[in-house]
DNA sequence: CCCATCTTGGACTGATCAGTTCAAGACGTG
DNA sequence: CACGTCTTGAACTGATCAGTCCAAGATGGG
């Protein structure tokens, strides 16, 4: 069974990010690795490296592919913000609804279980974590807002957005979760019009 | 060095409370409880169970004392329901600014770090998780609110309080959380004066 | 057909974990 | 002053952890 890598490299990142993603870094054990990519724990050694830096990879996986996500559903904000917010909204109401996909969110789990990560870890989530604030600023500000009100509704629809993972792991039914973002929705509609 | 009891319960209960608190579940060994708590780790069982039991003991510790913070400062939904709300978040930015605590919420981080957490437990952290929206309804009722949108705001300003504790713990500067609430509270206000 | 190369599986290491056990000894009671 | 009671500290147990190592064997090039 060598010679050639018997694996898909994407499918097995996959698998270890929704472990990390389902279990959290402390309570992902290399053999849960090892289990949910089918990888022996050499080869993830060898392919993959370490704990902390294969943790790394699928940070980063997760934070392109829904930043990406994030970026779409705002790429209409100059035409109307509104939607475009709505659209920033659904993207974690869809992943928290989507049954193939854990509960929760990698990043903010990972941000508020710091000490076992690494200090550049933390470093690392951090950054990452603050990406979604001037995404929105900027899209909040093509839509014709202040500078000091799109400012202020960034960081605000940025918090809500992660309070939607911890409400949703805490048991909040997809009603509830609407009704979370349908309050800032109204705020900004408001603040908007005016 | 016994005969009678060497340690004062309250202390050693707080001590260990934040020591969960600051390391999360998972990420605090007994070992650290009995640093923290100053207390022999038979100690510790003989006198506050195992960490499971501990654990449970600390977060109805926790979710009293806040608990009550946070029906202190509803207490005046009726006459100024705005000021009520301001006062709830204020709890929370407190807390986030007190040096002699830790940063994030017990509650939110354990709700986020479930898999470790036998499932009982896990079911008794959704329970008191759960107590801040009924506490906010009734007072926002009281305030004068419909039923409807008493539920919305109740629920919105639960979540928005916990994302207090993560966007805190990712790095936000107390202006940013001041920002998150403050688009909450003119939301509210806006609500109100129809 | 053979050999060098590289993946793979499993055994191994040392550290740390939660939880138990027990002798030593300090206290209060009589 | 003596004895029983209860806390305490430290050693111990078995399990699990991350990470390493190496022999077995499959592969592809020559």
């Amino acid at each position: 069974m060598a010679g050639k890598k018997q694996f898909d490299m994407d499918t097995a990142l996959d698998a270890a990010m929704i472990q990390f993603w389902r279990s959290g870094y402390a309570d992902t054990s290399l053999n849960d690795l090892s289990r949910a990519t089918g990888l022996n724990r050499s080869s993830i050694y060898s392919s993959l490296g370490d704990k902390d830096a294969l943790f790394l990879r699928c940070l980063d996986r997760y934070a392109t592919r829904y930043g990406d996500k994030f970026d779409a559903a705002l790429s209409c904000a100059a035409e109307d913000p509104v939607a475009a917010v709505r659209a920033f909204f659904d993207v974690t109401l869809g992943r928290i609804a989507d049954p193939a996909v854990p509960d929760g969110c990698l990043m903010a789990q990972s941000v508020m279980a710091s000490p076992t990560l690494s200090p550049s870890v933390a470093e690392h989530v951090k950054e990452l974590f603050g990406l979604q604030r001037p995404r929105l600023r900027t899209a909040l500000k093509a839509g014709g807002m202040s500078d000091e009100n799109a400012e202020d509704f960034a960081v605000h629809v940025a918090a809500v957005n992660q309070s939607l993972a911890v409400m949703g792991r805490a048991g909040s039914s997809p009603e509830q979760l609407r009704a979370i973002v349908g309050v800032t929705v109204d705020a900004l509609a408001r603040a908007l019009r005016r």
